[in-house]
DNA sequence: CAATATTGTTAGCCAAGGCTAAACTGTTTG
DNA sequence: CAAACAGTTTAGCCTTGGCTAACAATATTG
């Protein structure tokens, strides 16, 4: 459908900067950041649990309340939530561990990740900054972008 | 408070790229991306009414719904919001119009977004995947970040 | 100008992702 | 080895942001 209003050049003030989108292509950049948003704590927890096995052996409820600056009851929910869709295996009161297919997104979302940190850094972003700025931007970064980040930041290192 | 298992360097296999941020740096990461998460569908309403009352002279419920690819019950809900919190004026059946503070945030969020959707086109993206990249992206994106990327797209563009 | 089409609102539903409080389990230690 | 502590889970609450279906108001047009 189109917008309503067909003679709106009649009443609209001066054009001001770059004209409205098709509504088609408006509408996939809303549905697309949608999308992201529920898959994107879903990445970061598997993310999450990924770093702590590898860095610390184990993943447990606690560490990820404390990191996440979220309450345990919370993260309890949500442990729940990624032994349905069979991201983690977990036993009551023991460490998480990753399935096959959570290890396979914790990789990706970790790559990901790097790219863009890296990326940012590679701006000339300051560390921290980059850091807060890559966990969100990470989940909105498509393939085609994140090659030319990761290239870009090849070529400042070099 | 600190990580548990204090000898995890005993049990954690070797060393796997960068170390894990302090747990406050981390948490305040993702505190920023909760933060962020808030305010992000109010801003791209605003933003949207901002664009359509300068191209188009009124900006109607229905092509906020068509270019949102949302239902009209959704936006009629949200226009609710957005009245309580004083940023638009509405009359039953009639254009949207933006509050003083409704502008502000309009003109802020369209320049932050246009600072992204430009530097990423400077960065080789497509236009259709920058736009799509730029809408979730430009929520995520600093000050800091935000004015090295104006100076990059202005460093470009010359 | 009445009928129809479009637009807007309301009601009621749902899932996600937060929270606190309370109960339960496992571990450490006096 | 009992008590205290630390960690986990459950229950119940809340807000946000989606949806559909039904209804109400306005605009268009035969
Ligand atoms: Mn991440
Ligand atoms: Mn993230
Ligand atoms: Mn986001
Ligand atoms: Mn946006």
């Amino acid at each position: 459908m189109t917008d309503s209003n067909p003679n709106a050049s009649l009443t609209a003030p001066s054009i001001p900067g770059d004209a409205l989108p098709p509504v088609e292509q408006h509408a996939q950049q809303y549905a697309t950041v949608r999308n992201a948003h529920e898959t994107e704590l879903i990445e970061d927890y598997v993310e999450l649990i990924g770093d702590l096995l590898a860095h610390r052996g184990e993943a447990r409820a606690a560490d990820i309340a404390n990191r996440m600056a979220v309450s345990q009851a919370t993260v309890s929910k949500m442990i729940r939530r990624l032994n349905e869709l069979e991201l983690v295996t977990s036993k009551p009161y023991r460490s998480l561990f990753l399935t096959e297919a959570g290890q396979k997104m914790a990789e990706t979302s970790r790559a990901r990740h790097d790219i863009v940190l890296h990326f940012l850094r590679a701006l000339g972003v300051r560390d921290a900054t980059a850091r807060i700025d890559a966990e969100g931007m990470e989940h909105h970064v498509s393939d085609e972008t994140l090659a030319i980040m990761q290239r870009f930041t090849e070529q400042r290192q070099n």
